[in-house]
DNA sequence: CGCAATGTTGAGCGATTTCAACTGCCGTGG
DNA sequence: CCACGGCAGTTGAAATCGCTCAACATTGCG
């Protein structure tokens, strides 16, 4: 299932700069943390609802995504991962998981042991400030997401979490030219927006027909983005950017 | 609008017990941090969207929301919280709020500037992680909601939310008997749970009916606790609390 | 007493779900 | 080489949960 491999964690340090200062010591300690780098085929639990981690996993390569099981069978997805970060995090200091996190796309994930980030925070406060700055707004997109569910129409919902996305890879190197890699089915979006595969299909159809965007290869268009913002109503004060590096 | 006036931060450390586990100079340094209580009217917003605050705010008496405002004028009610709780902790480490908190009841409300948690989480990293923690629950909790809102029918929707307050009001000894006060209006309630307050009052009338709560004066009542629990599909696993201490 | 805030009820409407069928694509194995 | 199966996507029709609009009841308070 899971094989060893090679790989370095500069995409967590260039993901943690795009909300958080660092200085060269601070990245160099974060880089070298000792870490264990596997490669992890799609759609496969990396960790479990009810299980208590003794590792974080960074993400270097690929889409995760974290998820609950609902007694009627279905699943809601909470949140998407891209390179760089750190899904789990948060099983450092709260030990039971209280959700699941599985891979979307084919992935390459660095395991770094509980005991070297602990370390690590004890001995770098300001390391320890990002780690939990990012923890922080990883909140604020629960929020987010909340109020998009609670609040959205379909066609809002889903333009959001595009707007959403877009930015977090931009902003990492990850897309440009309003164009980015799109692994997400139907029936994972359908199950992070609380929709049916069935209306979010429609949906999607609406929005090429409006020309808004399109998906096609696994590679998402967005032909109109003031459109689509408007549609989505999108503010990305919640994602807490850092302007300035790129 | 704003009276200041006496308390100390006991409920804060007693809340802080019921998650982490903190020795007695922890508790002291808590308690001692400098502060300034103020009292507050009911419906008044302490920080709002957009701002960026220099202290953040324990709740001693009363409750507080956190809430989004939504072009169309709605509302969306993220969070309840209750004495010895910091609703606003995270703007320790992300500037800018993007929601705002206000008083659901009138409170009693500790504001401790940031440099002083700044100094705390820097001297007691014990007390940090506790904090950490802390907002790492929240999250947690954020997380439900959104499982609620989006896969959750009306009536196990409100059905969950009693349950979840109950047994955080319980833990801290707020409430015993399967009753707590319940300051929550029904559009209140309507707007925490992303239904109108037409569909919530209907909701009431059916809980009821079937006899599981009722809410009089104030007070809301738990008829029938296993069949409460039963139709919310409510697991405390999320709350994170330890069992132990009372 | 009158007004404002909160709660209550009815009737019709609408966004989304459910159920079901069908298409196109791609890898596998005979 | 083609048959087959499985997966993802697509579309239609009927059902439903919750919303909207509107009226009315109740309570508390100046």
């Amino acid at each position: 299932m899971a094989e060893p491999s090679q790989g370095n964690l500069k995409a967590l340090t260039r993901r943690l700069l795009t909300n958080t200062e660092l200085n060269s010591d601070e990245i160099e300690v974060l880089e070298n943390l000792p870490m264990q780098v596997k490669t992890l085929p799609r759609q496969h639990d990396i960790i479990r609802e009810g299980e208590r981690p003794s590792h974080s996993c960074a993400l270097l390569e690929g889409w995760l995504f974290r998820y609950r099981v609902i007694p009627d069978g279905g699943r809601q997805i909470m949140s998407f991962h891209i390179p760089g970060e750190i899904p789990d995090l948060h099983s450092l200091h709260v030990a039971v998981m209280d959700h699941s996190v599985a891979t979307l796309t084919p992935c390459k994930v660095a395991f770094i042991a509980h005991e070297h980030l602990d370390n690590l925070t004890v001995h770098h406060p300001r390391i320890a400030m990002a780690l939990w700055r990012d923890t922080l707004i990883d909140a604020g997109i629960f929020r987010e997401w909340m109020v998009g569910i609670g609040r959205r129409l379909a066609f809002g919902r889903i333009a959001h979490l595009f707007c959403e996305m877009y930015r977090r890879l931009e902003i990492v190197g990850l897309a440009e030219g309003k164009r980015m890699n799109w692994p997400v089915m139907q029936i994972d979006l359908a199950d992070a927006t609380s929709m049916t595969a069935v209306h979010v299909n429609r949906t999607l159809r609406d929005m090429r027909r409006r020309g808004l965007v399109t998906i096609q290869d696994g590679v998402l268009t967005i032909h109109d983005w003031p459109a689509l913002i408007e549609a989505a109503d999108f503010d990305p004060t919640y994602l807490h950017l850092r302007e300035a590096q790129t």
